[in-house]
RNA sequence: GGGCGGCUAGCUCAGUGGGAGAGCGCUUGCCUCACACGCAAGAGGUCAUUGGUUCAAACCCAAUGCCGCCCACCA
């Protein structure tokens, strides 16, 4: 008898933990250096820079979600023999961080003007230091192979001097301007934000109608939701076209309460059809009014103070809120009887997107940046197909809002940020440095103040694709790694970052910083809400990590990150992922078990095609390997990970792996070097997915074993490709399930029973067949059950009767009639390609033979 | 207001002109010497609606409905 010989050796446990090697494999490869940049190697160069997350916090599924695709495709282009430079770093998100140490102030009851600006700024540094580092760890968990050597940060000194490089460059093209101009003023933050960073919500408010009374009598009736703001009007404008008002063009209104004389000006760009279509004019409060205004030289009254409460000198009004003024000037309307109605209304308020207080729009003196030259220059890079954008639609959301640019507000009143380089000295004197003046090079007065605002944290980020690279030093790592290749964001950003990138890029180095611009999906949470921590809805990309493994919360990231806008977040397919970590390390531990000497090099296989399993494994390897990595180079990882998993789980363990389960245990030293060598190749082909298990079993794998993180990327060519095989096998499944099925319908135990197989069929087939469905192959077999697929019989010990037969015979008819019917469509016939025909007719006659087959006995 | 995307199995999603798919869930049977994080067999979809193009439509076109996103100076 056999002696029971342990078949799976104990070194290797029964189930696969991640946490107990994920770990150590990204110690060793970051130890041996493998995801360092070198920028004087041989190689051709691929770079990209990380998009640094804003150090406000954690990072959340989203970055996860980046973070994944950005290192798939930096472990695959290394692997294809490319330099590799992942560039990481972070950011300091100026309005965003200010916002989250404010609130943690607010927690002890403190305000940043309490503690002033020395203290805020220790807090901020020592926020750096923690939060930077909590990034760091998350990213290091995820198995991203980033170059930690080039580690940047958009406040570190040597950014810092970039981004004060670029201020001056534009200041000194005379793009750089400081002008009063409207606009959205955060009361809260106390800063003026761009359009950007402006968050619209609905609100249900009020529309008051206000009659104004015109001198010399009559009077005209605005429509406003926002009457306290009529202390600020300077005029009132209607549609020159509209004909209800054309008499009143000219005169002039007095407005209630105040007593301010109004010029009636007719401007086009007052609809008729709102309100009454009369508008209030306050030129200090309102973008559309301001443009009036300019139009008609009608004064601006400032009326509203930087905290948002009311600026009205002189009356009662000054100084307080917003609101509890509308109250009383509406009391104080209807007093007087000018209040005509007022009605529900609904409209889009704007916010700010940080602190999320109400917008207002107020004049502020403000820096700004001419954008005009460097958007042509974007917009012809476009033309010229120098960014390529995946999925093509997002260039017209690029193009478009390229086209409607206006300058660039890049002014923050914040604490927080690049303070603008612009220096003051007491005579008045300016001078724009990168670095500050000791004393004013016309007066040499040493009595200078520097501008106090700082830099919208944009300005900075769009630097990053080059000012990481050491710009405007002329580094070896600028040289060898700009332009970057690859930029992988989400859709918010494109027009905050990836469309400032571009023109900065193009202005400041010639040349676009990446060709490719991949967007991906936005991660929802599971109930279709936004995913936030403050909603309660956020999942922490650290606790699916301890529980499914880096892997498997890769692999579902790439599976979904290019295939569509928004994607729900489902944990049970990440778990799915986990039970497919977990199916690749049991096979291999099964086929490690093998007893024998390691393969031989080169493997046996290559001349003998023996078994036919063989010959098929190696096809489907083949065509597995060509979808994989067709799915990359397309930003279509779906279908890499997608042909990968099926490859792995249905082709190889359910069929490859229980075909030669006897061959391994005799130690066939073919089919061993077949299955080396299919395990060895999907390990490569999937190690950019999932880098930790495919590195821990590739190392397992007999042999001299490097790191599969710099082994090269499999290129079958198509080369076992064997449509012989690949029809011979398809044969052997075939009949396999039909056995199963009728086992199963008959209530059969799963092994034992007989089988005949017609002489036509291949004795391959019928020795697999009987080996995989756990038969007995005979000659002779009576009171059988018919086969559909092939000519032949089964039989079980036990379990009567076959159930199914009736059943499958019904379905198979019922498919023959539809195919007939098409067939018998002589349009079909004449328009159709020939292979679809020829194809429908061989449907038809298997099927017809199958029927056959059944009807027999 | 303009633009874009989605609507496919109970749930989350693949599938861009020729026989409806995956993961999870569900049913049934199996601890079969890799794996119960497993194996096997199943059930379950007029592919949102309507019309059109085509020999042929989940897929192309048009319209409608619902959900979501982006952009936008109607107070």
């Amino acid at each position: 008898m056999d002696e029971a010989r342990p078949l799976i050796e104990t070194e290797m446990p029964k189930a696969f933990d991640p946490q107990a090697i994920e770990a150590g494999w990204y110690a060793r490869w970051e130890a041996d250096g493998l995801f360092v940049a070198d920028p004087t190697s041989d190689k051709p160069r691929f770079a990209m820079a990380f998009p640094p997350p804003n150090i406000t916090g954690e990072l959340h599924m989203g970055h996860a979600l980046q973070t994944a695709v950005y290192d798939l495709i930096a472990r695959y282009k290394r692997m294809n023999g490319l330099e590799v430079l992942f560039l990481p770093g972070y950011d300091h998100a100026a309005i965003a961080t200010q916002n989250v140490i404010e609130k943690r102030l607010a927690q002890e009851d403190q305000t940043k003007e309490e503690i002033g600006r020395d203290a805020f700024n220790e807090i901020v540094d020592e926020w750096y230091r923690t939060v930077g580092a909590t990034i760091i760890n998350q990213l290091r968990l995820l198995g991203a192979s980033m170059d930690w050597t080039r580690q940047r940060f958009t406040m570190d000194a040597r950014y810092y001097r970039s981004v004060m490089t670029a201020f001056v460059a534009f200041y000194e093209k005379g793009w750089i301007y400081r002008a009063p101009r409207i606009v959205n003023w955060c009361p809260h933050d106390r800063s003026a934000i761009s359009d950007l960073e402006v968050e619209w919500q609905e609100h249900h408010d009020t529309l008051y109608f206000i009659k104004y009374p015109i001198q010399g009598g009559g009077d005209v009736t605005i429509a406003t939701v926002r009457p306290e703001t009529m202390l600020a009007d300077t005029g009132v404008a209607v549609n020159p076209d509209d004909g209800r008002y054309t008499g009143i063009v000219g005169k002039t209104a007095v407005l209630p309460i105040v007593g301010r004389e109004l010029p009636i000006v007719a401007d086009a760009g007052v609809e008729k059809g709102f309100g009454t279509g009369a508008l209030k004019v306050t030129p200090g409060h309102d973008p559309l009014d301001y443009e009036i205004g300019q139009r008609h030289g009608l004064a601006v009254v400032n009326g509203m103070n930087l905290d948002g409460s009311m600026h009205v000198p002189g009356t009662p009004y000054d100084g307080m809120d917003a609101l509890a003024v509308r109250k009383l000037v509406v009391e104080e309307l209807k007093r007087q009887g000018l209040l005509v109605k007022e009605e529900p209304y609904v409209h889009q308020v704007g916010h700010c997107d940080r602190c999320h207080h109400v917008i207002e729009p107020l004049i502020s003196e403000q820096w700004w940046l001419r954008m005009e030259e460097m958007r042509d220059k974007a917009l012809a890079a476009s033309r010229a197909g120098k960014v390529r954008w995946h999925p093509e639609r997002y260039e017209r959301t690029y193009l478009d809002w390229l086209r409607g640019l206006r300058d660039w507000n890049i002014g923050r009143q914040l604490w927080l940020g690049h303070r603008v380089p612009v220096y003051q000295c007491e005579n008045g004197h300016v001078t724009v440095a990168v670095d500050p003046p000791r004393e004013c090079p016309e007066c040499h007065s040493t009595a200078l103040k520097q501008d106090p605002d700082v830099l919208d944290t944009w300005f900075s980020s769009a630097l990053w694709p080059f000012a990481t690279l050491g710009w405007p030093d002329k580094t070896e790592d600028l040289d060898a790694f700009y332009p970057t290749d690859i930029n992988c964001t989400a859709r918010e950003i494109i027009n905050l970052w990836v469309s400032r990138m571009i023109m900065t890029g193009l202005e400041f180095m010639g040349e676009v910083p990446f060709h490719d611009v991949a967007i991906h999906c936005v991660v929802q949470a599971a109930d279709g809400r936004r995913m936030s921590k403050s909603l309660g809805t956020g999942v922490d990309p650290r606790e699916l990590i301890a529980r499914y493994g880096a892997d498997a919360l890769r692999a579902w990231a790439t599976s979904v990150a290019m295939s569509s806008q928004d994607v729900r977040f489902d944990e049970s397919r990440v778990e799915g992922y986990r039970r497919f970590s977990n199916k690749l390390w049991n096979a291999t531990r099964l086929v490690l078990s093998s007893p024998g000497l390691p393969p031989s090099s080169p493997p046996g296989f290559l001349e003998a095609h023996e078994h036919v399993e063989d010959a098929w494994i190696l096809s489907r390897l083949s065509y597995a390997s060509t979808a994989i990595t067709a799915g990359i180079d397309n930003f279509a990882f779906q279908d890499s990970i997608n042909a990968a998993y099926a490859f792995a789980w249905n082709e190889l363990c359910d069929w490859y792996l229980e075909a030669i389960k006897d061959r391994l245990r005799a130690g066939d030293a073919v089919a061993q070097d077949v299955v080396f060598f299919c395990l060895d190749n999907l390990f490569r082909l999937l190690h950019p997915f999932m880098p930790f298990v495919t590195e821990e079993l590739w190392s397992r794998l007999p042999g001299p074993r490097d790191y599969v993180m710099r082994s090269e990327w499999p290129d079958l060519h198509g080369r076992f490709v064997d449509p012989a095989a690949e029809e011979t096998f398809q044969q052997v499944m075939a009949i396999v399930e039909e056995v199963r099925g009728h086992r199963q319908a008959a209530g059969a135990p799963p092994r034992g029973g007989r089988l005949l197989l017609d002489g036509t069929v291949g004795g391959t087939v019928r020795e697999l067949v009987a080996r995989l469905a756990h038969l007995e192959l005979v000659d002779e077999l009576e009171q059988a059950t018919p086969l559909a697929v092939a000519p032949g019989r089964v039989s079980f010990p036990a379990g009567a009767g076959d159930a199914r037969r009736q059943k499958e015979l019904e379905r198979m008819e019922k498919d023959l009639a539809r195919q007939e019917d098409r067939l018998a469509n002589p349009a079909f016939r004449e328009k159709a390609p020939a292979e679809v025909v020829a194809d429908l007719e061989q449907r038809r006659d298997a099927l017809k033979a199958a029927i056959e087959r059944l009807k027999l006995q």
